[in-house]
DNA sequence: CAAAAAATTGATTCATTAGTCAATAATCAA
DNA sequence: TTGATTATTGACTAATGAATCAATTTTTTG
């Protein structure tokens, strides 16, 4: 019989409120108290359970890269070829998961957090790390020495896609995202060196 | 003989001291007592001029827009063909005008107060606007119906690129943030319609 | 110089919010 | 049931910071 599971329960409750509500407002520049009610439950708990605001926003963001880890690796299972890895990748970043509302919005805000907050910064290197180390070892076998550079501007450009996903004004669909992000790793494999 | 002009000495050094600010901090999460104190006059003074901090943040950021504005009018005054244009737009979005350091940081700041300040929105949407018709309209004659989505692509990689930029821990310098942009553009260019 | 206008201050007000804590409610174990 | 453990609350504290404003200094002008 599973023990107490409620304090879990709770602290993921709380967890997807905060994530909620950074998608909603768009900024990490949110009360304790809102995130408690959008939770259900008093700010009192919140802090029990988290002990800070700052924990309950980096346990947001661990769970964001979570999410985001889970559906490229299972992405990559199905994927035989580095090419279709590759795409796999690129499919992923702007897959359904990735992509509730407000998500966009919140990896944004992690990016202004990890000027100050040292944690978030590490969490930021990590999934860096990751996202290029994966882009450029499927690189390597197709474009060789350029597989750092692609990597690099590959990764970047997914980036601008998200900024521009994340901005009302700029009337772009996930799916545009998406092909604009095949249609440069294609370009880039056919690309002869200069 | 020139009519008083301290007042606006005074509102150029508390704009300049909010972006050192927002540059410093990486965030518009700054109190308005700090920027009055780096532009070396009191709280109360910087609310006299401005009114809000809202309204010294948005003049903070249509100051870095005219700054860039600037700076890429510079740089095509003096291009002749169309690639040159996109060369010279290119360089001037990484050239050491727009890379004070912390504009980076600013600009994210910016995208994020986008999400909640409507007019930081309309400016945004502005610099996006022209950027894109910018580009599209020099790759017009280059690369015809795939202009759109080139130039999207291009734009987003630039924002893409400042992200990196600003993140201290993808060691990242403007020199190889432009070549990887050049890259793409010459890649675009040669590349064959699919 | 003297009066008017402009520049500037900083103490004060008012609102917000993170974090604490002591008390209460619910659940579980024996 | 009863005692212990766990969950939960919401009032409270303390800090912070935006905005105001009356008072003061400086500058300009006639």
């Amino acid at each position: 019989m599973p023990r107490t599971k409620i304090k879990d329960i709770r602290k993921n409750e709380i967890i997807e409120a905060a994530i909620a509500e950074i998608g909603r407002t768009g900024s990490t520049d949110i009360t304790v108290a809102k995130i408690a009610d959008v939770a259900g439950v008093s700010s009192g708990l919140a802090h029990h359970y988290f002990g800070s605001k700052e924990q309950i926003l980096i346990s947001a963001m661990r769970r964001i890269l979570t999410i985001f880890g889970t559906d490229v690796r299972k992405g990559l299972a199905q994927a035989k070829t580095p090419e279709q890895r590759l795409e796999a990748i690129i499919i992923s970043c702007f897959s359904s998961q990735n992509f509730r509302p407000g998500i966009t919005n919140a990896w944004l805000s992690f990016y202004v957090q990890a000027q100050y907050s040292k944690e978030t910064e590490r969490l930021l290197h990590i999934y860096y790390h990751r996202l290029q180390s994966n882009l450029k070892s499927n690189l390597k076998p197709l474009v060789g020495t350029r597989a750092e550079e692609v990597a690099v501007a590959l990764a970047s450009l997914i980036d601008g896609l998200y900024i521009r996903l994340s901005f009302k004004g700029g009337n772009l669909s996930p799916d545009d995202a998406t092909e604009i992000a095949l249609g440069y790793l294609r370009q880039s494999l056919s690309a002869t060196s200069a």
